[in-house]
DNA sequence: GACAAATGATACTAATATGGTATCATTATA
DNA sequence: TATAATGATACCATATTAGTATCATTTGTC
């Protein structure tokens, strides 16, 4: 059982690198070659990143990608969001029957509370804590 | 992004309806009559928890399957194990390079300690606390 | 303006995990 | 000894994850 796949761990690392005082546009040329990720792959998640508003783009010779905001404000539960889908530890499996059975209704609450923290925790990594913790 | 996935779902509620104050035989035709899942696939889950110590077995005719323990120690974080693996939040990607990375030993910090939290909320339930708080 | 270097979009493929079925062997009881 | 149960095992279908391939578009530089 993992928590994250590693379209989301690859992601994660492709933003610490990118989280440079300066900002700047990083190629995906220059990732790969510190990073070691297979390319094409990486090109999707950075694409994905773009489209969903983590990071800005710039097409054309000397283009690249670079954070489309402060590193602190982005978090490990976005990404999380972003390539595994929304956190529903808690998720009905009997959907149409609503909740037949006392007890399953109760382990739900149980699931949310977990739910709850974990997200609080998730939310407390972001890309800006990363970078800046390296000591 | 879910935690737990149905077969262990399904682990869970076979395991809260056997929880009896008697712990007598049950058989599968009885659990599917109440729980109504597929006859094979339950029949699957209960071998599995019987090679894994959770119930044990009867062959033959008034034959069935009945808690190894009391319903007070087996634990959704027992479950998970059995059907989803180990967990292990923290997995680290690149194996056989040993954390090159800073930043990525940073992370598997912090996902040890939310990993931690999360164990310790998993092992907080149990069968007969799902059981019992039924009112 | 042409070329080269970059991303955008999209479709496809491979591997693994999940959610089951199917079948036959074995055992115990009435 | 028939039958009702589990034991073992192999198989199958679908979804998710991980990754590839290809072509279109944009843009800086000569």
């Amino acid at each position: 059982m993992k928590l994250i796949t590693r379209e989301t761990d690859y992601a994660m690392r492709a933003l610490v690198y990118m989280a440079r005082p300066k900002n700047s546009l990083v190629s995906v040329a220059e990732l790969i070659k510190e990073l070691k990720f297979p390319r094409p792959f990486l090109r999707k998640i950075l694409q994905t990143l773009k489209r969903r508003r983590v990071l800005k783009s710039h097409k054309g010779k000397r283009g690249g990608f670079l954070l489309a905001r402060p590193p602190e404000k982005i978090f490990l539960v976005d990404l999380i969001g972003i390539f595994q889908g929304p956190i529903e530890l808690d998720e009905c499996l009997f959907k149409k029957k609503l909740c037949p059975d006392v007890n399953v209704c109760l382990l739900r609450k149980k699931l949310q509370k977990i739910e709850a923290e974990v997200v609080a925790q998730l939310r407390s990594i972001s890309i800006g804590s990363l970078r800046d913790e390296r000591n």
